[in-house]
DNA sequence: CATAAAATTTCATAATGTGAAATATACTTT
DNA sequence: AAAGTATATTTCACATTATGAAATTTTATG
């Protein structure tokens, strides 16, 4: 007390001058369309996920590129409300209520309805078959499937739960592929492996050497192993953890399994899973 | 177009009239340490968590008090950010992020960090020795422990970690209360218990009422069980999926374990134990 | 104990969140 | 189908509220 006020505030913000006060159309300072403070809050968060071991004021102000005086104000809502805590040497963390909410939506949270909006869209993309599936114990269920639109089409017959088919298709070698070892061989065993055509594979060293090449590529296949005449291909679904939880797949008539359409669909069913797998948690 | 504007708008808000504008302290309408719209996000993805499956928009703006287009602004924002998703017949849930956001801070949480400043609490309030424990395989190991500053007081030696002990102190029993019966067997084993005074415990049967009373009251005891003239109360420490992690002691002598004094030790250990729960995800 | 650095609070100001109304979209009902 | 109804989304004028510079308090460090 004592010092005059200087008062040249929101200096700022004056990035655009010229503009007179409540010009008719004065360009907004943010998405319009959402609340700033909110996304800034969640900036936030995402700056304290990313870190790991908590932070101080003056580096979260730093990352957020905010005003320490907001992004204290932010904090201490967040803080009021649990969504942040503060750790060892006071500096802020995830709060406990972070962990309140995630139970509570995997609780909830099921993993067919998620699937099924980008399902869609990979049937109308590729006019193809395409099917959602799970391993349930030792089979291999088939909880969704979209039939394609065209004349000749792959037509899945009711076949909801199969044992001992995981190794002869697509869906079934992509969860293969992303499954420890021990489970693994839970399923396919150690012996021969069934025939259902003369292309499925019968010995558990070409299964393996298949599965490395799905890991590698990204996506699984398979030319006509289960059903003579279809070929599929199929894409690994993940939580959160990392973890498979299942599988998408799309079947086609094997005249149109070839050029670029396959090339299509291959990377449609990689980017398919992937937003699926996102959806279920990364 | 064509039809005259009424425009009396902010009528919501009109709450306490007779106070004319800009008036030299007119009254906020909230909090003003925190920020009204992120408080309101908060709210809305409090109410998510709690409704389970889904919610429409009305629902959600009935609930939570707030104006349909408020609510939807709010929801906008948090979908486009992934913490609110759109579930089944596109009603609001709580959205993939969070199990990121849960993720993240799980990779870094510490149940000792968490514990130490309730612990220091404790400590402070008590005036006796506190500390914290946590199974470790088939032992009870110490993880913190803060002496009390009384002349005379129950100093801990360095027994960091113990594997017979866990039917004999406080902490371990209040671990052992809680765990699964399988568990609990795997740990203290069907034979007859290690002595360490003449008042420890030796019959499972005799362990096994002892712990029910455990459950019943929500603290555990322990009357120089251990050690002749320590008397410790113990209590249980629980993750968010409400699995035990650990459990916290107050170790006193036998001549203060008694009267108001020893109530207030049960008491503070109680709700102790359960605020260092609730950071670690209640 | 001094001095610097970081955290928190205060407060004037205008930018932004708010909600009534308008419009669009999704569901029924006839 | 078409009309009607409920629900969701967008728009926009306005005043409340978020904002950030500066002051103050607290915490760390030489």
């Amino acid at each position: 007390m004592g010092i005059p006020k200087t008062d040249q505030r929101y200096s700022g913000l004056q990035a655009d001058a010229g503009e007179s006060r409540r010009g008719a159309d004065s360009e907004p300072k943010h998405d319009r369309r959402t609340i700033q403070s909110l996304e800034r809050a969640v900036d936030l968060l995402e700056i304290l996920a990313s870190a790991g071991d908590g932070m101080a004021l003056t580096e979260i102000a730093k990352r957020s590129e905010l005003n320490a005086s907001t992004c204290h104000h932010l904090l201490a809502t967040l803080t009021k409300r649990g969504l942040v805590g503060r750790g060892v040497s006071r500096n802020y963390v995830l709060g406990p209520r972070i962990a309140h909410l995630s139970e509570s939506r995997l609780k909830h949270f099921s993993f067919v309805d998620a699937a099924l909006p980008v399902l869609r869209e990979l049937n109308e993309a590729t006019k193809e078959s395409v099917q959602l599936a799970a391993m349930q114990g030792k089979s291999l269920a088939t909880l969704a499937k979209l039939d394609s639109m065209l004349p000749v089409r792959v037509g899945f017959d009711d076949e909801y739960s199969r044992s001992d088919a995981a190794h002869a298709t697509a869906v079934g070698k992509a969860i293969l592929a992303w499954l420890p070892e021990t489970e693994m061989v839970r399923i396919v065993g150690t012996g021969p492996l069934r025939s259902f055509t003369e292309r499925t594979i019968l010995s558990c060293e070409e299964l393996h050497e298949n599965l490395r090449l799905v890991r590698r590529n990204g996506y699984s296949w398979e030319n006509e192993e289960f059903q003579l005449g279809v070929v599929c291909v199929g894409g690994a679904v993940r939580d959160q953890s990392g973890a498979v939880v299942g599988a998408i797949g799309v079947s086609m008539p094997r005249m149109r399994a070839k050029g670029p359409h396959l090339e299509a669909v291959k990377r449609r069913v990689k980017d398919s899973s992937g937003r699926i797998s996102a959806i279920c948690g990364n």
